[in-house]
DNA sequence: AGCACGCCGACT
DNA sequence: GTCGGCGTGCTC
């Protein structure tokens, strides 16, 4: 065994510059205890700061000249060590979906990078407005502008957290140090921590398996026992019976000595469907929760590792949990965008799911009601085995659906939001004490505001989008719904003056205002983003409205997560082409898969159900098939555009997404980029662009889009290792460069 | 990310 | 000349 002097170490900060390793020396103390994967403390660049790095590697020899190496100062001990699988699975990651190592390394671990994403640095004015007032008469404009603009801005306001200084005035951080230093201002750093999870408690009920239910369980545990058990997709209908047949191959799993992972969109983690496994498995299980505490994460990772437990039910995130010898993953509602990461590293859960269960052998089921183009295409090219359940539960019958072409609603005198059968449907419901769950994609008041005199359209500063009219009692705001930014209501036009200045395009409060003027007198519940800003709003919404404690449920895309209300016999999908106006491919598919999920909710318990769908396409195919509860049908029209336009899942994509705070460096960039990519690929490569992102800006950030589609996904992922190595952005440092595979949702 | 170096405009 | 802000390059 060779000494272990030297040590090549990833350092914790995700910046293309720093994506490489950097050699250091070991202390002997050390070199007994040191070992790859661990997380270690070292002294960086020109001020020797302390930072934490990663060792990937260990060696007696150094390339580099010995007076350049610093040394190791600690390591870590109380951290979590990557272990040789985990940092395999990282740099496939880093490879898979162009990132840096040290953020495909935090996104395997991800107990340890909450704590970076909660510490943050504000900075404060340390002396009051008059002296600072001075200060600026003071400056000169000339030569301090940087300083001047952060001055200004804390006239306005105590604080500025620190990265918007940076980022947003673009002020440098000497310019900030300089000010620190001379007392004028203060830089604090906070720490936010999570609550504690909430606690089950069991209850037990007999379930009968359908005959088809019985099929599907005993052929994945026939494709389980296998050497190479593949994939499964699990097609079965709303009410089916799904997490049934999860739950027996787990159990089959846990008698074999092997664990599971469930993953589930964090929207869909309800108290009903942990119930289901905790009545089963009990103190076996583990819930990953996005509202745990980095130690309750902690210590479920530990457990998990230590054989503690069998099986982890969560997020995305959970599939990374490092059990010793994985039996299955089941992926729940996989159809869900929510398993594609929208940061970097920008990976597709049901892909790294399936690279996992291949390393370990085990079996991996994806469950939908309403599968994925993709998963749907892979099980008819026969790469995935295909199980259906098409029958409902016990009692349970499919609700009746009801299209209403709202163009003609209109025409013929109604200029309500609701529809005439809508309205009829519900006052009916709420005669018979009956509950109704009412549908609109779209949150706040109004989608956009605009002067009916000059067509002046409110627009926020710092982004490409039109601002949203919200309503909260007696307050009105005018809010951004990519960037946060908020700005009073104004009732007259700013351009004109006019008093025809209103909003446009009704949101949930405006259905829910709408709503109580029709009925007076009923109870209503509101649950979108604004009305659950903590995970407790959310729970407390679901709960009240299971216990009857109001008779309409008015939402955005989380109520028809998966939730089980059998009080609820009429839904009410109030403008249903809203998603259908989406500029990007899966357009057709995302309001497929809302409509018939929606639909799914009516009716679940003994009573019939009725759904309204009120649209102004109703010609659309999504909306004929969603509303005939077909998906077969809908499949055959959508891969047959997906085919004719070279769209996933037939082709594969790459999305370059180029973003700078500069705009002419970033569009000077984009066409050098599109221009080198067609010169060195081959004409089986369609390349398409530069364009501007859908989104101009956001967050004042510009934004430009290459597309490029090939039939092989191979194909993209070396063209986006050429790019990578090429040098092509080295005299761009202001511009940043994401790749996104077979994205989902327009740039 | 964050430090040092050095360019360049403004003031003595 | 000299001071100091601010952009650029480098970090083992």
């Amino acid at each position: 065994m060779k000494e272990k002097k030297y040590a090549g170490v990833i350092v914790d900060i995700s910046h293309e510059a720093l994506d490489r390793t950097f050699e250091y020396k070991i202390p002997n103390e050390l070199r007994e205890v040191i070992s790859e994967g661990m997380e270690v403390e070292i002294p960086f660049g020109a001020g020797n700061k302390i930072r934490s790095a990663y060792v990937v590697s260990i060696s007696d020899t150094s390339v580099w000249p010995e007076e350049k190496l610093k040394s190791i100062t600690a390591i870590k001990s109380k951290n979590i060590s990557l272990e040789d699988k985990t940092m395999e699975l990282a740099y496939w990651m880093k490879h898979r979906y162009g990132c840096t190592l040290i953020s495909a390394m935090q996104t395997v671990l991800p107990v340890k990078k909450k704590v970076k994403a909660l510490e943050y640095k504000t900075i404060y004015r340390n002396v009051d407005i008059s002296s600072l007032e001075e200060l600026i008469n003071g400056a000169n404009p000339y030569r301090a502008a940087a300083r001047i603009r952060l001055m200004s801005y804390l006239m306005e306001g105590e604080y500025i957290p620190y990265d918007l200084a940076k980022d947003k005035l673009n002020v440098s951080d000497s310019v900030i140090k300089t000010l620190e230093k001379n007392k004028v201002i203060r830089i604090e750093t906070t720490r936010e921590y999570r609550k504690p999870a909430i606690t089950m408690k069991a209850a037990s009920k007999n379930i009968v398996l359908s005959d088809e239910q019985v099929a599907a369980i005993e052929g994945m545990k026939a494709k389980m026992a296998s050497d190479k058990p593949g994939t499964a997709l699990l097609y079965g209908i709303t009410g089916s019976g799904k997490t049934t047949v999860y739950i027996e191959l787990i159990e089959e799993a846990i008698k074999n000595g092997k664990q599971a992972i469930v993953l589930i969109p964090e929207i869909a983690l309800t108290f009903q469907m942990l119930m289901n496994f905790y009545e089963r498995f009990g103190e076996r299980v583990a819930v990953m929760h996005s509202k745990l505490s980095d130690g309750e994460k902690f210590d479920q990772y530990e457990q998990a590792r230590n054989g503690k437990i069998d099986i982890v039910i969560g997020p995305r995130s959970a599939l990374f949990t490092p059990f010793r010898n994985l039996g299955i993953i089941v992926i729940d509602e996989e159809h869900e965008t929510s398993y594609k990461s929208e940061k970097m590293p920008k990976y597709n859960a049901r892909e790294v799911a399936s690279h996992i269960a291949d390393r370990d052998g085990a079996l991996l089921v994806l469950g939908s009601a309403t599968p994925s183009l993709e998963s749907y295409y892979a099980s008819l090219e026969g790469e995935y085995d295909i199980f259906r359940l098409t029958k409902r539960n016990g009692k349970a019958m499919l609700p009746k659906v009801h299209t209403v072409d709202m163009r003609r609603e209109l025409k013929e005198g109604n200029k309500s939001f609701f529809s005439r059968k809508l309205k009829e449907l519900m006052t009916e419901r709420i005669a018979r004490g009956q509950q109704i769950m009412l549908f609109i994609n779209r949150r706040g008041y109004a989608g956009f505001v605009s002067c009916r005199e000059c067509g002046y359209v409110m627009k926020c500063p710092h982004c490409d989008v039109s601002l949203s009219h919200h309503k909260s009692g007696q307050q009105e705001t005018m809010v951004c719904h990519y960037c946060g930014y908020e700005t009073p209501y104004l009732k007259t036009c700013p351009k004109c003056g006019s008093k025809y200045f209103a909003g446009f395009r009704a949101g949930t409060e405006k259905i829910e205002e709408e709503l109580k003027k029709e009925y007076p007198s009923i109870r209503i519940l509101r649950m979108d983003r604004d009305t659950t800003r903590s995970k407790e709003d959310y729970d407390k919404i679901l709960s009240a409205f299971a216990a009857k404690e109001a008779d309409v449920l008015i939402g955005t895309q989380m109520i028809v997560k998966g939730h089980d209300f059998p009080g609820v016999t009429l839904v009410g999908v109030v403008a249903a082409d809203l998603s259908l106006s989406a500029s990007d491919y899966r357009a057709s598919e995302r309001t497929f898969q809302l409509i018939t999920q929606c639909a799914g909710r009516a009716g679940r318990g003994d009573q019939p159900g009725d759904v309204v769908i009120q649209t102004y396409r109703p010609d659309d195919y999504s909306i004929v098939h969603a509303s005939k509860q077909d998906y077969e049908a809908f499949y055959e029209e959508e891969i047959l555009y997906r085919s004719l336009a070279d769209y996933p899942p037939v082709c594969h994509m790459l999305s370059l997404q180029i973003m700078s705070d500069n705009d002419s460096q970033a569009g000077e960039f984009a066409k050098k980029l599109a221009d080198y990519i067609r010169y060195i690929t081959s004409d089986d490569y369609m390349v398409n662009g530069p364009a501007r992102g859908a989104l101009t800006k956001v967050n004042d950030i510009y934004r430009y889009v290459i597309y490029i589609k090939h039939d092989n996904i191979d194909k993209l992922i070396s063209l986006k290792d050429n790019i990578e190595d090429c040098g092509i952005m080295d005299n761009y440092k202001k511009v940043s460069l994401w790749y996104d595979f077979d994205p989902s949702g327009s740039f």
